[in-house]
DNA sequence: ACAATATCCTGCGAGC
DNA sequence: TGCTCGCAGGATATTG
């Protein structure tokens, strides 16, 4: 589920209830995850110091120096509850916390990460060393963009989804960026022209922008292309939208108003 | 360099 | 009821 926004919205509700919080105990639920990190029992003792993102990955700093690196992929999602509740049938590791608390992540397809670094910048997670620039902040400049864009070839869609290019975008708000830049997501890049990179530029600041700040109220948003995406019809026009498969996933758009 | 495909997983709805 | 198929807001490796 997650993209930037979805990441964003994760931490912003669990934030509160783990940054200070001391790491009793630690249970792995899922032997793949305890498999490709062998370290996570180590987490009990430190204290947690702040919470951060970088793409879609959610970074857990601790007061030893250390940052765990979690990506929750498809389904993933985390959750904090008082240990007394019941645990979730797709609940793959539990973190202990001082006060009774648990930060549980639960992860139905078991496609979600958790990786240990001893140190961010050493290199040691190998999703972050070529991540993009944060495209809410200031180092996501259309200057970097235009230069970075300029640079490759083939299918817009695709160098959305590349994070080493912009971080954080995903399938969906892939699409919806696409549309309301009015540019299909099979175009070329390099047919694209300065205005319409200019325009997609925007549409990414101004889209992820307004997605994380009225999170809460996105579902209801009838005059968001997703909105007509799941339905199969096109918000701004009525008409029918087409789907074309772009690096093995589906990316849908309107015919008539994605013209470029 | 890019495109298509397979892979890692589970579960849901559609269609037979 | 039960089966198979396609699909799901991700990333990576491999092959053409």
């Amino acid at each position: 589920m997650p993209e930037l926004p979805d990441v964003e919205a994760v931490i912003g509700r669990i934030r509160e209830k783990v940054v200070g919080q001391r790491i009793t105990c630690v249970s792995v639920l899922d032997e793949r995850l305890a498999a490709a990190e062998p370290g996570l029992g180590s987490l009990s003792g430190r204290t947690v110091v702040a919470l951060g993102r970088r793409g879609k990955y959610i970074l857990v700093s601790l007061d030893d120096g250390r940052t765990v690196a979690i990506h929750l992929r498809m389904t993933g999602n985390l959750i904090v509850c008082n240990r007394a509740e019941a645990v979730h049938r797709h609940t793959r590791l539990v973190i202990g916390l001082d006060d009774g608390g648990e930060l549980r992540m639960v992860d139905q397809r078991r496609l979600g990460t958790v990786q240990i670094a001893r140190d961010l910048k050493s290199g040691s997670i190998p999703g972050l060393i070529r991540m993009g620039p944060e495209p809410l902040t200031e180092e996501f400049t259309l200057e970097r963009f235009r230069v970075r864009l300029g640079r490759r070839r083939g299918m817009v869609k695709s160098a959305l989804l590349d994070q080493s290019l912009v971080a954080g975008i995903g399938n969906v708000y892939g699409d919806e960026i696409l549309f309301q830049s009015g540019i299909r997501p099979d175009a070329r890049v390099e047919d694209l022209g300065e205005s319409r990179i200019e325009t997609l530029y925007d549409k990414i600041r101004s889209l992820l922008q307004t997605a994380c700040e009225h999170y809460a109220d996105l579902h209801g948003r009838k005059d968001w292309f997703m909105y007509g995406r799941s339905r199969g019809y096109c918000v701004r026009c009525g008409g029918g939208l087409d789907r074309r498969k772009i690096q093995g996933r589906y990316s849908w758009f309107c015919p008539r108003c994605q013209d470029g």
